[in-house]
DNA sequence: AGCCGCGATGAAAACGTTTACGTTGCGCCC
DNA sequence: GGGCGCAACGTAAACGTTTTCATCGCGGCT
């Protein structure tokens, strides 16, 4: 009544358990008769083998492991469908794991995929070197993605924030002739935040040399960036340009000088990094630095499979980034607006 | 080198394996004493029990899958979200599975999951009984959502969709004045769909008797809403409101409607269904109906939670709805907008 | 006719745990 | 002082597979 297990085939067809095995896996070593036999009463039985009982003896799980810091946010539901597309693609599946705001935390997830995955996407933007190097199981092939980790032990993986940051800067100073631009950093331990923030300042050393340098703080949620957006509009004081560390931030931003009565585009130029798929319904349309955040979560579990298959692979080891251009939409004033837009509703 | 069993561990405390499982697992039987000392040998040997084994003979995997027919799109995100959140509070791990085109290929998922999850969430809109009674393993606690099955094999949980459907026809047509409305319906399969749209049918006799019915085919998408915005602007004789079957398509309907001059929701009122993120950041901000669709994950995770706790408990095997309601925002014309918005960028 | 080889099958070990059961040793009571 | 109970610990079975190894026929070759 309960499950129905290979012993249950084996006597059913009259032939023992390696028999059913070899037939239900297609390793040769039975006949086609036999072989139809037991899969005929495998389907009547409804068997299905029990996975952990395969993995324990195979010493494979056939599902990978994706540990994130949390789920908020379209960053990572894009990363995590992404990961979702490749593993389907190779028969593999996903044991995700995610809001690890403490280390203890994070680590007793990492102590629990023992035996349940076959290897790790990690997304560890804090720099958390010593920690990963004492939870991590040496033996498991893992992928590092946003960290500033590096080395032959991990394979890594990463965004081209400076790249990306250069330009947008480029973009907003030469392009559209707007020299003061002020950057919306975010948590100062977040390793994307920090390549974001120097690729700015070197940028603008770059391409506006001389201009006033203005970084706010804040914590890469909408929140944060209005709060930023306030603090502009407060200092009397407006930039040309607002750069911001990731678009939920510049949002929150827009949001801010939008109630305040400033023209966006007109008076402030407003951009953002990540290329999350809100960006594009937001008015005006957010220009902002497209992260192929799907593809990113693609190319990881691409680099982790290859690491399964060939497992002492040096070569796909090395650590590689993730090019990254901007999407120039309405918000930066590329294409001319229609009008002023001041909605002090809401 | 290799991974350290518990036998090495035990090996290397000088005792059993027995002890080393009872002194790791807080169960009695062994001094404070030896207690102490093997668990001082698993840290430094950083020993992680085999999750696998210990699952097949435990019976418990502290793992529950979920079933999706695709992860695209920002309702079933938000799904997992919830799904992850109630999980972790309860110390249960999520294996995800998506993007389930054919019925084989979702049959497959659902193999694979025996033996690797306690449990069972089911997110399956379009009504295949059969299919559900042929696949799924008697013993495995499940709970479907958003399902038109009925009865005592499963736990089920769905939307209110029509009291939701009820309730924005009632807001346009009564609170509004609003009695020429049109729908955009979603897939002819799906579950959603079907009583959103009956929802709609009824509301209107209820609400505008002898109004016109209009409605037009979408399928959930962006791209659908679209085209049908499109379609009646090109009919030339423009509803008074526009009540789409999701969100997606209702953005889809307002781009296309901006895009042909109509002032949303001056000469046409804009409203969707399930409140989705995006739904707020869109200019006008979009008037929905509010399904609180991370609350409707983590009470399904509660629901099978409930059913691992006791699992011949009936109690909670009934069907059971999520109440919603509807969020009012600009795209209704609730709120005087400030002017009439038309844009043909883009 | 006797052997050899090979293809099909079965028996049993192995994977790493948990747990029921048996075995100690010790203190206590009569 | 001998038996009894109990706590601490070890032995081994069990979980459901896969896989190695041995066994068994059987046909073809010399």
């Amino acid at each position: 009544m309960t499950t129905v297990t290979i012993k249950d085939v084996a006597r059913e067809a009259g032939v023992s358990v390696a028999s059913v095995s070899r037939a239900l896996n297609g390793t040769g070593g039975v006949t086609a008769e036999t072989e139809k036999r037991i899969r005929e009463v495998a389907a009547r039985l409804r068997y299905v083998p029990h996975g952990a009982a395969r993995s324990l003896i195979t010493r494979r799980t056939h599902t990978i492991g994706a540990l994130l810091p949390d789920m908020y946010g379209e960053f990572f539901s894009e990363l995590i469908r992404g990961i979702d597309l490749a593993a389907r693609t190779r028969g593999l599946h996903l044991l995700v794991s995610s809001a690890h705001d403490g280390m203890d935390d994070a680590a007793a997830a990492l102590r629990t995929m023992r035996g349940r995955v076959d290897g790790l996407i990690v997304l560890s933007p804090r720099a958390d070197a010593s920690f990963l190097h004492a939870n991590l199981p040496e033996s498991l092939p893992t992928v590092l993605l946003n960290s500033p980790l590096r080395g032959r032990r991990y394979s890594v993986l990463n965004i081209d924030n400076p790249g990306g940051a250069r330009a947008m800067v480029r973009h907003l100073a030469v392009e559209r002739g707007l020299r003061d631009i002020a950057f919306i950093a975010g948590p100062p331990d977040n390793f994307d935040a920090q390549q974001r923030e120097e690729g700015y300042r070197h940028a603008m050393a770059e391409f506006a040399p001389g201009a006033p340098l203005r970084v706010l703080r804040g914590e890469f949620t909408e929140d944060s960036g209005y709060r930023a957006g306030a603090e502009l509009l407060a200092s009397g004081k407006l930039p040309r340009a607002v750069f911001a560390a990731n678009d939920m931030m510049a949002i929150g931003c827009l949001l801010a000088l939008r109630e305040g009565g400033v023209d966006v585009p007109g008076e402030v130029a407003v951009t953002g990094f990540d290329d999350i798929p809100i960006a594009r319904y937001v008015t005006p349309a957010l220009t902002t630095v497209r992260v192929r955040i799907v593809d990113l979560g693609r190319s990881a579990l691409e680099r982790l499979a290859a690491l399964l298959d060939a497992p002492d692979q040096t070569a796909t080891t090395q650590a590689d980034t993730l090019g990254c251009d901007i999407v120039v939409r309405d918000s930066c004033g590329a294409r001319p607006h229609a009008r002023t837009f001041t909605n002090k509703a809401r």
